[in-house]
DNA sequence: AACGTTCCCGGGAACGTTTCCGTTGATTTA
DNA sequence: TAAATCAACGGAAACGTTCCCGGGAACGTT
């Protein structure tokens, strides 16, 4: 070879070397029983001194398998789902399998291109965790899955979809942080629920509810106050609140987000937390610790929740296991500053 | 399985379908000019209604090109990256290309491993920001260079490799900074540095010691800390700093999470931020927002810079422009409550 | 001695495209 | 009028694998 493009060696060209036919040595290097041991070895010598590598196109078209796994996350930008894609890509890596990573933006239109995209580009199976209109969807995630393409939910799962799931017991964890800010002694408890149609914020709002009403308060319209899920949303409705005289005395917000925006504006305009009122968010962020006072919110286990789902697409794809469980991980509520006026100030956790 | 596998329809089912062949289907659906137009539309209405979807990986295999590029960052959990990513995933798929991505959790191993991972599954061309060691891989880029793959080196680049670069003037950017800080009137100010071997650390010390020279201020060993990345680096050495009597009048860091570790340890010690002590840091986060007072910080246009990166992989790809510039963009310094008595707290900015 | 088995291995089709190399009839050119 | 150009299409090889279908030794088994 003079210069001209290297030529990728192929299979061929160890058969060539060998003298022996491609079948043999396709059957050699995928460690057929059908194969001498002695030939097997020189095969795979051969192999290693010409540097060859499977081409995955060539498989790929053969065995209808692209040992590649498409992921759909609503966005990148909060180190919650950049946190589950770690551990996916560990057991995914470790499996063979290689991750498309596609961006929904909230967007359920975005979503639904970015699904086809991937089914087009024939992954094996799909990861999602959806936008917060998950439901417009759901025409295209049966489609997907009639065609022989499993899914696997995690996080924001559609409830009506009958494929495996992975999340969080969140009524039960807003349960627990809304009954700790009742014990703290608190009175008037207000939760700022995220978007309507998500259905981790009737979950959430639910836990509220449960809480609020086993300890005989009373919940009216004002308890429940509709929020986006931003920083800015907390802030915005935080202070409405109290300008309209409507203080409260603790806030369990949907995320931290937009606990943390109304954390600040409540600051902004004197309160003092704990002592006049008390936060608590959700999906403990790394911004918890590093606002003040620390931010009480619940931790979830993300890597482990990219394992499992991980774990779970490729057992769907290797057909073992035709059940669709909903995998419910344990969450942990942190308490801090923000809602106890003596704590110790946990260390962030990924749980 | 009753309903039998629902195959993909081809090309030549549409060559059936039509009682032509398949090459002539394959030149109406890439709009050869050889096809009569009538033809083209009787192709095109029947591959609609088929449903038909070109397989890539068939494609892939003819003309050696996935339409796959592949991305190499060293962590994804602090926003800085996948803002980065999102620029990169508007550009590249609105040109028709799909991204592989994967982490090298700042070990220069890992990377080797993954960058092995692209080259065999055939990616087109590599975007890649390096871990902090990034000569160890010299050899392997260049490899991966001769063996005809492009690569594109963004925001942490290796200097001796022959390759396209996005980065920002890191350097003036600092200087920028700490020149901010003599105009306030602080006295002493030292630099946490980050990792000894990152270009990146280098160029912004380089910033910081030209600011300081020009001003005529003293630099020696004590003006320079060697830190980690992370915010307990910042806070521990600011912590070693203060109680060994060596407390600084400002502090550049080498990022935002150690500006932000060495604030809070300076807050804890009971110094007033920023009279007492002003605080800078670098690669704006929304973190810098968060913290109080807030971090003045320089803003890098993060998005920008993965269009640009997008666009110089695929003009690399399609053999146009030969040369390997280096791409400097624009950056910012925004101007918070750390190091100015009085300001507007501007808003956070992707640049 | 005839017949199964088991062990290895080769031939070649298939996967779904692209693309090179014709071919044909129609039109233009010398 | 013969030759050359052209527009529009078909045939078939190629890309790098896997895998089905054999088939010939070597080895027992009756």
């Amino acid at each position: 070879m003079p210069e001209t493009t290297k030529k990728h060696t192929t299979i061929k060209d160890i058969a060539k070397k060998l003298g022996i036919s491609t079948s043999t040595v396709s059957r050699a290097l995928s460690d057929s029983w059908e194969i001498k041991k002695e030939t097997r070895e020189l095969v795979l010598k051969a192999a290693a001194e010409l540097n060859y590598h499977p081409n995955p196109m060539a498989i790929g078209l053969v065995t209808k398998r692209s040992h590649t796994i498409g992921l759909c996350v609503p966005e990148l930008v909060h180190s919650f789902f950049p946190k589950i894609i770690t551990g996916m890509q560990r057991t995914l890596s470790e499996a063979g399998y290689t991750i498309l990573i596609t961006t929904s933006d909230e967007s359920y239109e975005t979503e639904r291109k970015n699904l086809l995209l991937l089914k087009q580009n024939l992954v094996d199976g799909i990861l999602i965790s959806t936008t917060s209109e998950s439901h417009r969807n759901a025409d295209l995630y049966n489609e997907i899955l009639n065609s022989g393409t499993p899914i696997v939910f995690f996080n924001r799962v559609c409830s009506k979809i009958d494929a495996p799931k992975v999340v969080i017991d969140d009524t039960r964890m807003a349960y627990i942080a809304v009954k700790h800010l009742i014990e703290q002694g608190y009175e008037k408890i207000v939760h700022m629920a995220g978007p309507r149609d998500l259905d981790l914020t009737k979950l959430r709002l639910e836990g509220f509810l449960k809480a609020m009403k086993e300890s005989g308060r009373t919940v009216d319209e004002s308890s429940v106050i509709d929020t986006g899920m931003f920083i800015d949303d907390g802030a915005r409705e935080m202070e409405r609140l109290i300008k309209c005289g409507a203080k409260p005395d603790a806030v369990f917000a949907f995320n931290d987000p937009v606990a943390i925006g109304a954390m600040k504006a409540a600051k902004k305009l004197g309160l003092r937390i704990p002592q006049d009122t008390a936060f608590a968010g959700f999906s403990e962020s790394k911004s918890a610790l590093i606002v003040e006072p620390a931010l009480t919110s619940v931790a979830q286990p993300l890597s482990q929740m990219g394992e499992v789902a991980a774990r779970c697409i490729i057992d769907k794809i290797n057909g073992r296991d035709a059940s669709n469980p909903a995998i419910v991980l344990d969450a942990r509520l942190n308490i801090r500053d923000s809602s106890a006026v003596r704590c110790q100030n946990l260390m962030p956790t990924d749980m």
